[in-house]
DNA sequence: CGCCCCATGTAAGACGTTACATGATTGA
DNA sequence: TCAATCATGTAACGTCTTACATGGGGCG
């Protein structure tokens, strides 16, 4: 009943909040980094804030101190902790590339730090599984729409193949980077 | 005060619209070809088209005919296509990178057909140039994050960089083909 | 006749956007 | 002291999701 559905947003929170911080500071990330792509607004972050901490999955806790401003800090709970993990390390669907990969990279790019170098490692190979065949997809679309689309729709998808075909690359060059890496020393 | 703001499904219908439709046919193209990224749940397309009809942009027309179901055709008034051309046409600006390229290529998709090959060109162009700047900031994210952020963090945002170059190496590839096109024969 | 696809729609709820509001603190 | 920034929130609004509902028409 409790973690019903979280969105991207959450997920994101979730993530940053492996490093305990206010609302403000999650707010900087949105908005200075490149996470640009999540909402930096306060209407947005402060009730996914709340919602997250009814779910149980995070805790917040007025920072105490004299002359301080009132600041709530955040902090994953051992539930929300487990909840990242879940998510992180569920496999990656056809699904998951069509809706955009801001998903999936969101999911990466906390994977180590939440649970560990194989888990990178596992998604990066989850990855590069569901790419091929969607690749193929792509490109029998292509086939097919050559006949009949403009030069600008053609060309829209061959935007999409290459995009996807530089993912491919970079997964494969990540998968060598970790291979190399936890031969060296897995830590 | 009527065309206020049109969010992204609403420019998908009216550019799919150049082409008369109905709502049906519509969804059609949103589940079954590579625009997945948009929604084609009835909940999100017969609100929108009722909108855009109330704005004057489409206007629909029951089909007649003996023994058809029920069907209503929707086409682009005068004033949607005005409007479809302007957006296509405004220039992109970083923020169109940064929030993600989706509305950059279905505008491109979009634009030969709606305004001509002149504006593809245009499109590309002003997309190179604010590619540049955009690149050399995430190759500076890339330099300050060496340092503190896991693996993960960074390969994540090489993957960013990766696909902006692709994007890049696009951009220049579509250029020659519409510049070879035009000198050939601009129809 | 029953089933599935066509084709359209509605209702409830969740979420994000925009804009506004509040107060405390720092620095000029 | 005045402005800017820190830090948190709320309210209205629009849109998408999910799920349900409706009926005609082809097909076995």
């Amino acid at each position: 009943m409790n973690t019903s559905k979280i969105p991207a947003l959450g997920y994101a929170l979730l993530g940053l909040l492996m490093k305990p911080s206010s609302g403000y500071d999650l707010r900087k990330v949105f908005s200075s980094t490149s996470m640009k792509t999540y909402s930096d607004s306060p209407g947005a972050i402060y009730p996914a804030l709340r919602r997250l901490q009814e779910q149980g999955l995070i805790r917040g806790k007025v920072e105490e101190g004299s002359g301080l401003r009132r600041r709530q800090i955040f902090r994953l709970t051992s539930k929300g902790l487990a909840e990242l993990k879940k998510w992180i390390t569920s496999p990656i669907t056809r699904e998951d590339l069509e809706s955009g990969l801001r998903t999936v990279m969101l999911r990466f790019a906390f994977s180590e730090t939440a649970v560990g170098a194989a888990a990178s490692l596992e998604i990066l190979k989850s990855l590069e599984a569901a790419l091929q065949p969607h690749l193929q997809t792509m490109r029998e679309q292509l086939q097919a729409m050559k006949a009949i689309a403009p030069t600008s729709g053609r060309l829209a998808l061959e935007c999409g193949i290459r995009s996807y075909e530089a993912l491919f690359a970079w997964a494969h060059y990540a998968i060598t980077v970790y291979e190399k890496q936890m031969q060296g020393g897995p830590s």
